[in-house]
DNA sequence: AATGTGACCCTCT
DNA sequence: GAGAGGGCCACAT
């Protein structure tokens, strides 16, 4: 596979366990702000999907909506939905993810504003993830 | 080399 | 406020 897909496993791989983060986020933190899309056709050739460490936690990675990939998923939306709370990710009525407490920063996990930025993407560090 | 596809997001009407 | 359309990315054929 590419360099790209590589850079978003790395990047799926840092949300930590009980945030969550959006196709679009993760699309701006590798460098493709209108790649979200090629951020889950990536995802889909995920070699290691997985909660433990070391795999790739595409479960913890919905829409910017806080709504999950329907049709498609290692188990359906509800599977995912039951992987998310048993990390502790919090729903709402709708099913949908609190984003607004959830959702993961980028960098640090312990930030409880999770606004994103109007500015700029901040620059992720994936070469020392990929062991460049 | 060109065309088609895809787990999306933003903007306009 | 809701719906429709466009767009750009990388990968496969």
């Amino acid at each position: 596979m590419g360099d790209f897909a590589n850079r978003v496993f790395a990047v799926v791989r840092r949300i930590p366990r009980g945030k969550v983060a959006t196709y679009g986020q993760v699309g701006r933190l590798i460098g493709a702000p209108r790649g979200a899309r090629y951020v889950g056709y990536a995802l889909h050739a995920n070699p290691e999907p997985g909660t433990e460490p070391g795999c790739v936690p595409c479960h913890r990675v919905v829409f910017k909506d806080g709504r999950m990939a329907t049709g498609f998923a290692f188990g359906g939306p509800d599977e995912q939905r039951k992987m998310l709370v048993a990390e502790g990710v919090g729903f709402d009525e709708e099913g949908r993810v609190l984003m607004d407490a959830f959702q993961w920063d980028g960098r640090s996990d312990g930030a409880g504003t999770e606004s994103e930025p109007s500015g700029p993407p901040p620059d992720f560090d994936w070469k020392a993830e990929l062991g460049e």
